[in-house]
DNA sequence: ATACCATGTGAATACATATTCACATGAGGC
DNA sequence: GCCTCATGTGAATATGTATTCACATGGTAT
């Protein structure tokens, strides 16, 4: 039998299992089956610490949210120079993706906005947020003078979160058949082209 | 009992009641049972013209490849100038999805990319001459100075690509809670902005 | 030391889903 | 008209999945 630990930490040790098992074989294989073995115990001891399927996704989403989109929330209001700060935060962001390939899976999964998940909205929210946050960089970056004038602070966000989505999707469907680090990389540097 | 149809007809109905489900409740939801109820047939007679799920899947990937992949690369063969066709091809990928709201979450979803699905291979091959066509229409955007020089021509398609398909993604999981058109012609106006 | 209770588990249960089967039906060639 | 075969279907089957249950175990407060 398992050695026995508080249940705070075996949530913590189910959480990291599930986002594994979405990294590996994305959300439509998330079984409670497969987050027992991938956690290394038995699927009943599952229940003792979430009361259904429902509640791990919850914890999911809780997780991830202070996660990632904290942390791009925190270097927002940071004191540097606009156009960093979106530097910083766009590879904060693909770090996240590269180290989590489950996230995005996640975030986006039709099973969650589709399914009658009670926190779908809670996490459409939070991606609005985000979305602003980023809108308010950019737009203190066309004040300040490092964007070019003209462009619509909103679109932009868009277009940059857009360029991150589709970067990450292109790697987890393609599972992970080329290095995302310098992808990106190449993708940043033709952004600054863009917004300058 | 229903009345017969050649094998040819049921076979589109199939395709089209498919695409129906996963535009309205995902690619999760594909259940042989949801197809049945869709194109009002019994589930029995679903195996009667396709030999599984494998083989409606195959299915659906090509009438999306013919179809929506198609036709950019026919917008790109024309004579009008770059520019033009970007935002003819823009359109065209944003009417699709505003028609079949199915069509994305199928070509990204985890189900068919991480599955045993044996075509996912020619699923991401299209996509990639997806890019290419893009990356092509850019190319001589650059050259005939319409667009600004100094772009990347594959990094500044991927980011058009990331515009079409996070706001598609944003479209999908909220349910269709805004108009996708009105959101797509800003996107597209920014985006002048961004390359010119 | 002991009793209690949180933690751990194999087995049972209930339901969903893909697929097959035996049989029905009717359109088209003769 | 009638025979045949493609088309259509309800019921059965097999497997997968979420959840519950009765019982085991061992850490810890007293």
């Amino acid at each position: 039998m398992l050695e026995k630990k508080s249940t705070l930490v075996r949530k913590e040790e189910i959480i990291q299992a599930a986002l594994e098992v979405i990294g590996k074989k994305g959300v439509r294989a998330l079984t409670i089956a497969a987050i027992a073995e991938s956690a290394g115990m038995s699927e009943a001891n599952i229940y003792r610490h979430f009361s259904g399927k429902e509640q791990i996704f919850s914890a999911l989403a809780d997780f991830i949210g202070s996660s990632v989109m904290g942390k791009a929330a925190t270097i927002a209001a940071g004191s540097r120079k606009p156009l960093e700060k979106l530097e910083t935060i766009f590879n904060s962001h693909i770090s996240i993706i590269a180290d989590h390939p489950g996230i995005p899976r996640f975030v986006f999964s039709d099973d969650i906005h589709l399914g009658q998940s009670s926190f779908a909205e809670t996490l459409a929210l939070r991606v609005g947020n985000y979305v602003e946050t980023i809108t308010g960089v950019i737009a203190a970056g066309i004040v300040e003078g490092e964007l070019k004038p003209g462009l619509y602070p909103r679109e932009t966000a868009l277009t940059l979160l857009g360029m991150i989505q589709f970067t990450a999707l292109r790697w987890t469907i393609s599972n992970a058949s080329f290095e995302i680090r310098p992808e990106a990389e190449k993708l940043w540097q033709n952004f600054l082209v863009l917004v300058r």
